[in-house]
DNA sequence: TTGTATGCGTTATCAT
DNA sequence: ATGATAACGCATACAA
């Protein structure tokens, strides 16, 4: 029986420490009620060996894996790899490893592969990104199966447990508000794309800005995007065309907002005196474009944190009771009283 | 014995085609010595179950996980993302998952806790990113473990099966190649971080250009950067303090250039007019500021199909065979012919 | 509080 | 070419 060569196993640390297999389980896995005595030598023998449990014979007989699943579907790189940062700090150093899960939102067959998938690979939790966090079926689907699950999102459209949420209305009522503050009257807005939460969400926290100024709500300042820098230009083209054209923009993302500048740019428009812009997201862009962007941040690695603790965590675990976040205005150099309009 | 409620076993399969499980077994697993008309029967009823093996069960027996491990350290976030997208590409639609792994590099400890990574999880393969996957000593570690897996970097540094690379010094002779055509004599570097292969082979590039020109190497005309926008910001203002300032730079990645591009501007330069700039990896940073910027993109997501093939494809796959990619130069406005010096 | 026997779903060994 | 039986390493039911 020379094995030794690998890892050791329940078998070992069972005969060393002079117990049974079973006894070595409880301890690993906590069970309450247990000799302190047997705990403390089982637990020297454990370290003393090195032991780890086998993380695929754990799954078979669990019918659960350790691996939380990351699943997304085409939101912008910046956060999505934001997330996987968040999440990984609260997996780092615990035994269990992340995976991420593309989908493909659309197509028919989604939520059915999506099954096979949970069923298949049997994670312990998974993390849902919008704007696929969204879909309610999918929810459902972690709902009956049986799997953990936490949904990210614009607004909080799903209980504590099962939901981490920015403000994003109440973000944007801010930043137009702040424009307002600045004198500007004639403010813009390049929406994000249609069925989107967080278009609906920051579209909304415009108008509630406005509103809220006494401001008339005017159609032709309020032009469609994809969230996409070319949208942005498109927007920006169509809203420069206005006469009067506004004074100042709010794009629902950086990206659009870098599209907007681009065109302000081509026309020979300096920014911020003859437009000022605002975006949402606080990506790597926003500080490097000229000018840097003002622009909302929201604290994408602190929710993507609170999910995981929400995932694997100690239930008790303050931080993991969080599940509404707020996003700030990050001041930077787009953003001037209106000129002589 | 009634638990047809949830996913069909081997057994069922075994049993309703009047066979062995061994005989389904060795179905799944291609065994080339079986009868045909078993083999069909065989396939004929998985797939009227639906029957798929279940992974952690198959993960204890052969102790190998279906997973591909993405490991990496600190690269930057794009390169990453398009890595993942193009292993996913791949991974889609078979067996596999992709698991990611960052790890920590400069900690003593990195090697000793990716070895009990990979032999607690025993992924199926490990693609592992640069800078880390210039470790020799890593590299070694899957060899010893048996783990398949292969290195991505700016040059070939390793065997083909193990190895995705890019030429980035030829790349790089190629765009300060660029410059030199468009009549530029004072070409400024700034560099990559000490230690990194990348940053070499970028300036070996940057140097053996500049010589096969005729041109002077200056050493004043080198600067040290870190890959980040403020070091290239501090770069621009060494640079831009000499008398005579260079009229040309060539930025060993795109975040360094949009910090040189930011000082030129504040200091009323025109770009490309008065300071020519090109930059490296082509992020969506380098479309989007203001001019865009001719840049070296590098076939990041082709690589990874590459790598992912390399790791869980059928031998013989051309697509696999590949191990050296070319960059290209994406020419866009930042870079015109010297103004008058 | 602890141990025994058995199951999880697959693959490997060694028969036939 | 196929099958019976034993791993694989851990957890659970039930007994002690």
């Amino acid at each position: 029986m020379m094995k030794r060569s690998a890892q050791p196993t329940i078998n070992d640390v069972a005969r060393i420490a002079g117990v049974s297999k079973k006894t070595v389980s409880r301890v690993i896995n906590r069970s309450p009620l247990l000799n302190g005595d047997t705990r403390r030598r089982v637990e020297e023998v454990i370290a003393n060996l090195g032991y780890v449990p086998n993380p695929q014979a754990r799954a078979l007989a669990l019918r659960r894996n350790f691996l939380i699943a990351l699943i997304h579907d085409n939101p912008n790189a910046q956060m999505v790899l934001n997330v996987q940062q968040g999440l990984l700090e609260v997996l780092r150093d615990t035994e269990f490893e992340l995976i991420v899960h593309p989908v493909d939102r659309g197509s028919p067959t989604m939520l059915e592969k999506l099954g096979q998938f949970l069923e298949r690979q049997r994670p312990y939790g998974v993390m849902i990104l919008p704007p696929i966090s969204e879909n309610e079926h999918l929810a459902q689907l972690c709902e009956q199966i049986g799997c953990r699950y936490v949904r990210m999102g614009s607004a909080p459209f799903a209980e504590g447990p099962h939901m981490v949420a920015s403000n994003d209305r109440e973000a944007v009522r801010g930043a137009v508000g702040h424009l307002i503050a600045a004198g500007h009257r004639r403010i813009a807005l390049v929406m994000g794309p249609h069925g989107f939460r967080s278009a609906f969400e920051r579209q909304k926290g415009y108008e509630e800005a406005i509103e809220a100024a006494g401001l008339p709500l005017q159609r032709t300042l309020m032009v469609a995007g994809d969230y996409r820098f070319e949208s942005g230009m498109r927007a920006a083209e169509q809203l420069l065309d206005l006469s009067p054209p506004p004074t100042a923009v709010f794009s629902s993302n950086d990206e659009m907002a870098a599209g907007v500048l681009h065109v302000a740019r081509e026309r020979g428009l300096n920014v911020p005196q003859d437009l000022s812009i605002i975006g949402f997201d606080d990506t790597p862009i926003a500080a490097h474009i000229w000018p840097p962007l003002t622009t909302v941040r929201w604290p994408i690695a602190t929710m993507a944190r609170a999910a995981a603790l929400k995932l694997v965590g100690e239930p008790g675990d303050e931080e993991a009771e969080a599940s509404l976040f707020v996003s700030t205005l990050v001041r930077r150099a787009s953003v001037a009283p209106p000129g002589e309009g």
